[in-house]
RNA sequence: GGCGGAGUAGCUCAGUUGGUUAGAGCAGCGGAAUCAUAAUCCGCGUGUCGGGGGUUCGAGUCCCUCCUCCGCUACCA
């Protein structure tokens, strides 16, 4: 038994997201924490929300709530969808959790000490009428390049030149719009993440068995232009965690927060407190996944995230943790996925183009998202969300394939046999030769869920249902019940083994249909280490009750009307 | 501009270190079966592997070049 601890890069809190963000990190990483669970493996599972920075204070003013409030909402909104989505956080967790707070400040306290601190003066753009200091981006200006009026001060989207606020001409807050702006000083807190470089090449470097993806990111951040470059990591906010070095002050620092991508990432370890917390628990309890000199030493991390989020996780992160010169566990794995468009171009947050987490709930049960995200996770690519895709792959694969599979099973066996097990016979070459078979694809389905190659395990475990089908044709229980019932009973009684064997190996996937099936046959799964004993596992007389349909087909005027009314300007 | 990813059958995608007639699923065509959600099973693929050039006995796979799409580009997160 290993012990996995499985960390989702962390959604912000502003808004409800889209099934590309889904797919991208929580949902591959609910079905490798499920699988690991369904192995025996000891698991541990955390996400949160990210709640601080400028879109946030920004939203809340928007809705007109304290940030801390809309915070709130927000995160019970996302909580509610992730159990929707059936995703298995063992805690999902809060940034701004006084855990985390905690965490983060004695970070920048190990890190000071350390000498991975600095302080600089820097001249950032300050807005009267807003009252507060803006990030590049939200400045608007036009631009000197190519005279586009709204130009912004970190780009300039007509020409893409890159641009620096005070390059723009007639600047203005892209808040208020106010042009009464003035450059003040401001002293910061930077990360010297340069001082580490070598470090972190070294630790890339020997991460041989990462994605391409994973490590040609970090390696561009490493050597691109003069190196790795220091970063901000404090803001002036009024929304975050209070500067301060470990428990004590920070001179110089009042009145600022540290930056959102300083503390997000610590909230992966502060989750952990988090969860012990609201079970009870002692520290150590989370400590012993976190810490290498308090039982961590034998935990496997693995992270999940879009590719957006890679630098982050392969230098930042690392550079906080090996700059505190404390055993705290760094990530074993980094599994990084590239992105889903919808329908021809990107889900459009702005633009309410393409299917939220709320929406894809209110058409259709969560399995059937479940089963298309992940059987077309953007792995190698970026890949793309069409309408037509998504209703045939659901019909065939889940209704057809699968579903049909079970209603023919249990219904000649209800209309012949009665709704129990049925006895007599043994199994045949035919049943042996599907066991050898079924064999062979389930080590392969298990190697590839063990090397997180999700659409790969989900093609081998979609073989394996079509396998059953396969034997049932060839069988031909409704022929044979004419002539020789035992025969009968004996490939029937082998085809509900096979259903509950289909339950058990496709729960990570599709968890709430594995359970029904598993209530339908009263009984439980447990994984087929022992496949033969597996499906023997339903003796003669077992009772079960005929499930009904398992997943229902889409129709073509369904899928016309999502159609349309996804297409954009969403509300 | 820089960096990275991608361009393979009508569609969505696989193609390990270069090596037999380039694959899978879906769609389409033909057949079988009729237990089942008209659901299943079997058979059928002459694709300039984005274009061009090169290395090699041999390249989708390596090198060069060009074209197209996408992402990132460090103060949005």
């Amino acid at each position: 038994m290993a012990r996995i601890l499985i960390t989702s890069a962390i959604p912000y809190i502003n808004g409800i997201k889209h099934l590309g963000n889904l797919v991208g990190s929580q949902l591959p990483a609910d079905l490798y924490a499920r699988y690991g669970r369904a192995r025996g493996h000891e698991v541990m599972f955390l996400c949160a929300t990210d709640e601080h920075g400028t879109p946030a204070e920004l939203a809340a003013a928007k809705t007109g709530e304290p940030v801390a409030g809309y915070c709130a909402r927000m995160h019970a909104v996302q909580a509610d969808l992730a159990r929707g989505f059936r995703l298995s956080f063992d805690h999902f967790g809060r940034s701004s959790s006084p855990q985390n707070h905690k965490l983060t400040q004695y970070f920048a306290g190990r890190l000071a000490e350390n000498g991975y601190i600095e302080e600089r003066v820097e001249r950032q753009v300050y807005s009267n009428a807003d009252k507060r200091f803006l990030p590049d981006r939200y400045i608007e200006g036009t631009c000197p390049n190519c005279g586009y009026d709204k130009a912004r001060g970190d780009q300039c989207e007509n020409c893409t030149k890159q641009l620096d606020p005070t390059d723009l001409i007639a600047p203005r807050s892209a808040i208020s719009g106010s042009t009464d702006l003035e450059v003040r000083e401001t002293k910061h807190l930077y990360l010297r993440q340069s001082l580490m470089k070598d470090e972190l090449e070294a630790w890339i470097d020997s991460k041989t068995d990462w994605p391409i993806l994973t490590t040609s990111i970090a390696k561009k951040w490493l050597n691109d232009g003069d190196g790795l470059q220091d970063r901000g990591i404090t803001r002036d906010l009024d929304w975050g965690i209070p500067v301060k070095r470990g428990e004590e002050d920070w001179p110089g620092m009042e009145g600022k927060v540290f930056y959102v991508w300083f503390d997000a990432p610590i909230e992966y370890i502060a989750a952990a407190a988090e969860w012990a917390e609201a079970h009870g628990r002692p520290a150590a309890d989370w400590r012993r996944w976190w810490r290498t000199d308090e039982g961590a030493a034998d935990v496997r991390y693995v992270q999940f995230m879009g590719k957006d989020n890679v630098p982050f996780h392969t230098l930042s992160f690392p550079a906080t943790i090996m700059g505190s010169r404390d055993p705290w566990k760094l990530v074993d794995y980094i599994k990084s996925f590239n992105y889903l468009n919808y329908d021809g171009g990107q889900f459009s947050t702005s633009q309410g183009r393409g299917v939220f987490m709320d929406d894809a709930l209110e058409i259709l049960p969560s399995d059937y998202w479940r089963w298309w995200l992940l059987s077309h996770a953007p792995e190698s690519s970026d890949s793309e969300f069409t309408w037509e895709n998504f209703q045939a792959s659901v019909n065939k694969d889940l209704a057809d394939v699968l579903g049909n599979f079970v209603s023919r099973v249990t219904k000649f066996c209800r209309a012949k046999f009665g709704e129990a097990v049925p006895e007599g016979g043994s199994l045949g070459d035919r049943e042996t030769e599907l066991i050898d078979d079924l064999y062979i694809r389930i080590r392969a389905y298990e190697a590839h869920m063990e090397a997180i190659e999700v659409r790969k395990a989900a093609g081998e475990l979609r073989a394996i249902w079509v396998a059953g089908n396969e034997y049932l044709q060839a069988a031909e229980p409704w022929t044979a019940i004419k002539t020789d019932p035992e025969e009968a009973a004996t490939i029937v009684r082998f085809s509900l083994n096979l259903i509950r064997l289909y339950a058990v190996l496709s729960a990570p996937f599709i968890p709430d249909a594995s359970e029904t099936l598993l209530k339908a046959l009263n009984t439980d799964g447990d994984w087929p280490d022992d496949l033969p004993a597996a499906l023997n596992r339903l003796a003669p007389g077992h009772a079960f009750a005929t499930p009904d349909i398992l997943f229902r087909k889409i129709a073509d005027e369904e899928r016309e009307g999502w159609q349309a009314r996804f297409a954009g300007q969403r509300r």
